[in-house]
Formats: structure tokens, C-alpha cells, sequence
DNA sequence: TAGTATATTGACTGACCAGTCAGTCAGTGA
DNA sequence: TCACTGACTGACTGGTCAGTCAATATACTA
């Protein structure tokens, strides 16, 4: 691992753990067993690490989203898949996601590039998610639903179950098959949402 | 107003601005017009500020949520009336919600009594949303469908709403009739459900 | 009025920390 | 061998800020 993978993977610990303020560039250094002075070399400052932390996340996410969207099938179909990538990302990324929703919001404003360079890719998310239920809606597989608001609520639902997770006030049980159904209820044309609810009796 | 009055709501605002981190209790003295000691006589330490501010809010929407749970009508009809003083709550507190929602995080596991006070709160917000889903379950205005978790999705679709609008990444429409018929969609029998969408097309 | 408690003040302290910088060192190419 | 490069180092600095404290003011009581 080069020095400054070792800086990043570091950062996101420590970050995580004890949250962006609460950490001293002097700690993530130790951790990542380098001279302070060489983080400053790799990032220009202590913000431009989250930044990369947050930037490097998303992206992957986003290119999760549209693997699982594109493929075959319905709308619906293609929105369970990305529900189901959703929450499989979310364990094999935790502590990026835990960085990033909690701290994201320290970045806005500041840098106005920076500030709407995420808000395109946040746009990005929500666009995928409405797609697949514009195509649902056309195939029949999805109720006659907005779909750029139902986007939203689904993103919503999804990163809040995240922001509760982090907050750590309350002990949730696995959600995972409760969230599609949740979703399916609300969704689906009534043939598929019978199908649905079968099949999850099942498995 | 009160010293220790003005200190709060200076805080508030400042908090929500600026975030917790981002705030010294300096200024905090100064736009509640006080001395920066007189902060101190009144709170222990600058984190017991923020803790007041979220304690008092948190029972506040408790208070609230009870009020709207109780009052007459099919559990569905209790739920719809505690959905819409959410709403409601979140407009006329936004600033307190917001420190709230972002601070939180950072009160957690340092001081157990107080985790395990706050832990203690939301499971009562959890409960009072479960309360009213198994009642309508009951008198059939409600499917069938698991209560404490459907109440859990129900608390997470709501504050995952604040949380994207304070990230601020998401420009959102008014959500507030979508969130309820997304809900109702999710969760009521079919004659309930149907009659709603008649008088959301009407409202 | 004297005496006591409580509220308020703001200068001060000690700790912390992001970012700097002068310098070391290993590698490379001539 | 030498000149150059750039990754890397860690001591240092300038600034910030939470919390303290001794002094002062105000309110209350007997």
C-alpha cells in the first residue's frame, strides 16, 4: 500500500471513529505510520483529505447504481436491484458512508465548485433511481408514481436508515428485506406486489 | 428574556449555522449579549449547551407526537395527525432540529447515562408511531404488517428528510403531502388507501 | 443597615492543532 | 561521480478556544 492509500485509509478510521473535528492530523499520521509533514505533501490540507474520502465514495456508488439499474428485466426489477446494491454497499463501505454522511455537510458553501460538484453527483443518484421508475411506470410494473419525487423518498429512506444507524440511538434489526417491501407496497402494481410478497414468505 | 434564555438561543442559531465545532463559546456570549463566564455559570461546559438544547427539543416533539397519537379516530387517522405534526414540528423548529440531527453523533458513548437517557427518548418516539400501527392493524384501517418496524421506517423516512435537507447537497420540493401518501400507499387496507387519494386529489 | 447568596464580568491560562519549512535521503540519468 | 528530483521528515509557529477565577454588582433576608 503507497503512503498515501495508507494516509486515506487512516483518515477514514479515525474519521469514523472519532469524527473529523475530534481528529488531530498528527493522530491520522501516526496511524498510518508517516511524518506529518507527508500528509500535507499528498493533500493540500486537512479538509482536501475528507473531500478525497467523501469524492472517491460517491463515485463508486454511483457506478454501483448504474450496473445494477441497466441491467435486464422491469423498472421494478431494475429499482430492486439497486435497492439491494444499495444496502450491499453500505456494509462493505461503512465507514467511508459514516465519514461522509456525517460530515458532509462541513464542506458546503465554503467552496462553491466544491459544493456543486457534489450536488452533481448527488443529482446523479437521484436521476438513476428515477429512471428505473419512469420504465416501471411505462412496463406496467410500477404504479402510477411521480417519479422524480418517489426517487427522492426512496434515496431518503435509504440514506436515513444510514444516518440513524450513526447516530446509534436507536438498536435496529436487519432491514434489509423489510425496506423492499416497504418499497414494494408503496410501489408496485398490485399483481407484482402479491408476487413479491410470496416470494419473500419463501426466502 | 432571561440570560440563560438568550444563551440558548444563541446557541441555537449559531450551532446551526456555523455547526457545534464550528462555534466558540466567545461568540456565543457575545450575540446573547452576556459575559463569557456568564455562559459557564449557567452551563457546566459547552457540550451540557448543546444537551440542552437537543433534551428540550426531543421532549418537546414527544409531548407533541403523544398529543396527536391520542386523539379519536382509526389507528390510520392517529398516524396521518402524528405524520403531519412532524411536519409540522420540523417547520416551526428548524433550527434546533438541525444541531440536533448534525450534533448529535458527538454526544454518544463519552457519558452513558446521557446515551442511554437519549436511547431511552427516541425508543419512546418509536413506540408512540408502533402504538398507532397496531392499532389501525387492529381495527383494520392498517395491513398487516410488523409494527415496530414498520414505525422504525416510518421515524427513518422522516428524519432522513431533514437530514438531506440540511446536507443541503438536494434541492427538495415540499414533500409533506407525498410523504403521507407514501406511507399511506405503504400501509393502509385498500378502501382507506383508496379514499385518500381521492382527498389528496381534492387538497 | 449589615450580611449573605447569587449573578455577572472579562482578563487570563494551558492545551491543542493545522499548516510551514528547512533539511534529509534514496533514486535516476548524464 | 555529480546534479537533480521529489518523497519524506519532524520540530516549530501562530492562532484558537474551553474553561477558570478573582473581583464586582445585584438581589434578598433578617
Amino acid at each position: 500500500m503507497s503512503k498515501r492509500e495508507a494516509i486515506l485509509k487512516a483518515a477514514t478510521e479515525l474519521f469514523a471513529r472519532k469524527g473529523y473535528n475530534g481528529t488531530a492530523v498528527s493522530e491520522i499520521a501516526l496511524q498510518a505510520d508517516v511524518a506529518q509533514g507527508t500528509v500535507f505533501h499528498h493533500f493540500k490540507s486537512k479538509e482536501n483529505l475528507l473531500v478525497s474520502i467523501c469524492d472517491e465514495l460517491v463515485k463508486e456508488y454511483i457506478t454501483g447504481l448504474r450496473e445494477a439499474a441497466v441491467g435486464p428485466g422491469t423498472g421494478w426489477e431494475s429499482l430492486e436491484r439497486v435497492l439491494n446494491f444499495n444496502l450491499r454497499f453500505k456494509k462493505e463501505q461503512y465507514e467511508s458512508i459514516v465519514v461522509a454522511s456525517r460530515e458532509t455537510w462541513s464542506l458546503d458553501r465554503q467552496d462553491e465548485d466544491l459544493y456543486k460538484h457534489f450536488c452533481g453527483l448527488m443529482g446523479q443518484i437521484i436521476q438513476i433511481i428515477s429512471d428505473c421508475i419512469e420504465r416501471g411506470v411505462t412496463d406496467g410494473s410500477i404504479r402510477e408514481v411521480p417519479a422524480n419525487i418517489t426517487a427522492l423518498l426512496i434515496h431518503i429512506l435509504l440514506t436515513g436508515i444510514t444516518h440513524i444507524q450513526i447516530q446509534g440511538l436507536l438498536t435496529l434489526p436487519d432491514l434489509d428485506a423489510e425496506v423492499v417491501q416497504f418499497c414494494c407496497r408503496s410501489l408496485c402494481a398490485e399483481e407484482v406486489s402479491e408476487k413479491e410478497q410470496f416470494a419473500n414468505i419463501g426466502g
